[in-house]
DNA sequence: AATTATTCTGTGTGCGTACACAAAGGTAAT
DNA sequence: ATTACCTTTGTGTACGCACACAGAATAATT
């Protein structure tokens, strides 16, 4: 409760290189007006001692309001997206007191004039930074593009784009994701032949890097370490159970060889509760992605064997701190984030749900 | 760049009740010299408004320091005490600015005197806060007794007492972490007969309640799912090679229907080391807890198939936190907190390692 | 040399809060 | 009614930093 607390201040740093804090301000800042003699004086003090800002009474002097906007897909509540948008709103709070503020914007994943409108509004309303949830490449380039010369820094969050130069990509490593699932899959059934590959039919949409790169690990991994296994893809409809029902049947029910089953987007519950239903959660050995609460349940009833998580709420928090530890905090921050690649089971999915991520 | 930016100020309240900052601050912070009537008007308001104090601002005011305390075993800079302690200097870094110090005082895990010595030189220093982690359950009952009687604040971490009281505990639900081992071995190999737990022999020390406890739940888990498998307990000495490899090749070499392996401490190498030289990789599924830099070589080796990883870095930084939560911040804390048991496989484990948890 | 123009530099104020202190109000005792 | 005493209240200053502004020092012009 007493004495110890020191650190350098401004007035210190003034002090030792003879110079008024004023001054010492406009060196640490760049912000000109200085003579040469003055400004060796402080930059020999500044190499010798490590300054390091106080940051709160930093943002409490600043004047400065910043604005995020994070460009996502519409979504509802139980979605993926979901997470990644709750590990935004989080940021925003934890940032509120830097005169932070987050505005999300939705675009329809199916409609890629809803993408156009959304990014076109959103640049030019000039925002300081921006997440970017990407979606169909090209046009996605085009429009990273306008930012970089508009200078508008920008994050990817889930997936990125090679070409792009964001400031930060917070998003696993679809490919190895693919291959992991694969490890997965082989290590309950190392002898299994036949496996159903399962994706989501998009409405006129090109699927999701993500996934598609997913798939292509999956499919090299298995092709290296058991060469003889089948695999056989089957695309399902969102929302069209009548149709998903009928193909599902088709490849568990009539053929019986088929022991394993994998599905790289988020909805694995559409396949799981249809072994439920057909009691073949013994028989299947299934593989999911991401902790929806339906995917959970079926995780719990068995019907589902491993999901593989990836934090998207770390994604969302990280990619909104990455914004401003680069705008506001002048710290470095790191491009390339892969998020780990978690691995639940019926056994350890509780303490994952329960303890929050940072 | 502009407006948007707005809070509710303690000036705003002082307004909208007709009194002073100074009066509002009083009823803030319960510190007394407040007349019925003038409470009442504050209050009123307060219920009305949603304040949330600026806490930058708070700190910067505040003329308090504090003083942590983390007691801890010693160790060398590869174990997983290192882990913990980066986790809680990593911590005492993010809170400098807040007036927070901490100090870590180290005890010697084989030597009760010296836990003792620690505890009691500490406690006499009093510190504000404490972060522990429990050695034997009598002895360091007796201290937090103590620490109760003083109200000092304690969180423990690692391992905790039930009796005891503490602020906070983050650790890892032994029990049912063994019970994971236990499936993860079945998952290798579905029809494993012999299995070796192996334990270290601590010099006159009984087992860390959390080691004994995983190995509780293995042991249950392996009665209910698979009665006929048969345990072989092999006690390792820490230092003493010769011993131990005379031990590893009593059962692995000699016993040639050993098909699988666990070690519930985190020196999974020693064991893994002794698989490598003698070519058992293949052979033997041995699971293990932490990622100490040589078993995480190991794993790259395939020597050890599963690792169980339970954040370290986190326990120790979230437990300062949860300090500087209650006592700084005043945000209530979650008393239990089972941190995930992570699934490391040779895929996944780089990813891990790579990104910071928090 | 005197004046103006041009750097440059120090001081002062505010951000939102905590806390010390003095002033104001009230009550009880003389 | 006056004094003394306690309670309650408002004001002012500091925390470390950013930034505006005035004033000092220097350079350029007449």
């Amino acid at each position: 409760m007493n004495k110890l607390y020191s650190k350098i201040k401004i007035k210190d740093i003034a002090e030792m290189a003879g110079v008024s804090a004023g001054t010492v301000d406009r060196v640490l800042h760049d912000r000109g007006d200085v003579s040469k003699k003055s400004r060796e004086k402080v930059e020999k003090v500044l190499k010798k001692i490590n300054y390091i800002p106080n940051i709160y009474a930093s943002a409490l002097a600043s004047k400065k309001d910043f604005r995020f906007v994070a460009v996502i897909p519409k979504h509802n509540p139980e979605d993926y997206w979901e997470m990644i948008q709750n590990g935004i709103l989080r940021a925003a709070e934890e940032l509120s007191d830097f005169r932070v503020n987050v505005e999300i914007h939705a675009y329809d994943i199916f409609n890629i004039a809803s993408f156009c409108k959304v990014m076109e509004d959103m640049i030019g309303s000039h925002p300081d930074g921006v997440l970017l949830a990407p979606s169909l490449k090209s046009v996605t380039f085009s429009y990273t593009c306008k930012m970089d010369e508009l200078k508008i820094p920008y994050v990817f969050v889930d997936s990125r784009i090679e070409e792009a130069h964001p400031l930060a990509y917070f998003g696993q490593n679809s490919h190895l994701s693919g291959c992991l699932a694969g490890k997965l899959l082989l290590t309950l059934n190392p002898d299994i032949q036949e496996i159903a590959v399962f994706s989501f039919y998009n409405v006129g949409q090109i699927p999701a890097n993500q996934i598609s790169q997913r798939m292509a690990g999956f499919s090299s991994f298995m092709l290296e370490k058991k060469e003889s296994c089948r695999l056989h893809r089957i695309t399902l409809e969102l929302g069209n159970q009548e149709k998903n029902e009928v193909a599902m049947s088709e490849i568990f029910l009539k053929n019986k060889s088929v022991e394993g089953a994998v599905i790289f987007s988020s909805r694995a519950y559409v396949v799981a509760e249809f072994l439920e239903k057909y009691n073949l959660k013994k028989q299947i050995s299934f593989i999911g992605y991401d902790l929806l609460e339906r995917n959970v349940k079926c995780m719990k009833n068995d019907s589902i064997d491993y999901l593989i998580a990836q934090r998207p709420d770390v994604q969302g928090n990280r990619g909104i701190k990455a914004l401003s530890d680069h705008l506001i905090f002048k710290k470095p921050v790191n491009v390339l984030n892969y998020v780990p690649m978690d691995i639940l089971i019926h056994k350890n999915i509780d303490f994952y749900l329960d303890f929050p991520n940072c």
